[in-house]
DNA sequence: CGAAAATTTGACATGACTCAACTGGAGTGG
DNA sequence: CCACTCCAGTTGAGTCATGTCAAATTTTCG
């Protein structure tokens, strides 16, 4: 099953079998029921995770209450709150399971130790690190430019398993619109 | 004026004078007219600059033919394609200089030079980026959550000088509004 | 000064939201 | 295992924010 990182990590660096191991003691496997959250805002563990198996969504309470989902993450993806990661602050983010959830957990601090003695590793995560960076300034200007069909058109083009696997209220909100529009949106790309 | 420079440094880093004058010597002092380009699309130099003195705004060409602005930066924020700085693409946006504009520049192949001699420097733009990613994470957030309405009216608050320096057609395309929107918002933010 | 661009204003269209009611399926407890 | 509850999803009606198109006005700049 650790198979899949050890995948992840030869596809930006190249790290040996062994090496790969050592490093792999510093994960911890850990299964998060459905329905229940990995993360909780004011939480300080500075946690990342790696998804084995499972789906899991991140998301904000505004201040009004309102849940606000910015990440849904299958396998093979990483989760966690970068924002109080990188800043050594509590989280303001809430990590919720969305199906009975496998994950490889690794702190900061470890990570950092293992920065020192695998530099190939503190690579990969810069790179990771990068991409998040990309993908967000994407997002940003889609949801500025594109309108919501369109956008969800390519979330599911890009991610089929999304439409399958997470519940349309919470596609609807990381999209940034209400469960009934996006309920109108789906009706309106099946008609055609 | 490279003053300016330095202090944005010691925001971050500590760093000796002697250092900061040996860096210093690896960027390069450029003046922008106004209207002018600093960077097109398709171009290759990967160059990040720090401004001294003036307005910029960076924007993308959308298939339409559309400008969308990403960026409004005035003195002490660097400005360059980030995207294609770190992936060594050729570059995907436009930089405009609203204002003429005094700058300066450094290419890629010189920083990674510096920041071999000067750890500091490392650290520093380490820090820099995290921070742009986080900033595109809230701007993300608010884009999806939060209406127009507010949104300018946090922007100027947090920026005055924008509202004063950039003309209203790129603040409401960097809002992601069109330049009407804008003008009637800023009519009723007025009557309050 | 005069052309070009930016801004404002009006009229109308449209996409998305809110509120409310209804449907159907998943999960729970007896 | 069935009946019940609850909640996600759907649908409809009305409203609102923002967009589009067009024209008038103001500002900028050669």
């Amino acid at each position: 099953m650790s198979r899949l990182l050890y995948q992840s990590f030869l596809q930006h660096i190249s790290l040996s079998e062994e090496d790969f191991q050592h490093i792999l003691r510093h994960f911890h496997p850990r299964t998060i029921k459905k329905k229940t959250l990995f993360l909780r805002e004011g939480m300080t563990t500075t946690t990342i995770a790696f998804i084995l198996k499972g789906t899991v969504r991140a998301y904000y309470l505004s201040d009004a209450g309102i849940e606000q989902v910015n990440q849904l993450a299958l396998e093979q993806h990483w989760i966690g709150d970068l924002y109080a990661f990188l800043k050594s602050e509590p989280a303001r983010q809430y990590i919720e399971a969305l199906e009975d959830t496998e994950i490889l957990a690794v702190n900061g601090h470890d990570l950092e130790q293992l920065y020192d003695a695998y530099p190939q590793l503190e690579r990969y995560f810069r790179i990771l690190f990068q991409n998040a960076y990309i993908h967000t300034q994407q997002r940003l200007n889609a949801s500025l430019h594109v309108p919501a069909i369109e956008r969800y058109r390519q979330l599911i083009e890009r991610n089929p398993a999304i439409g399958l696997r997470v519940p349309l209220i919470h596609i609807a909100s990381y999209l940034g619109i209400t469960p009934e529009s996006l309920s109108r949106i789906r009706k309106q790309l099946a008609q055609v």
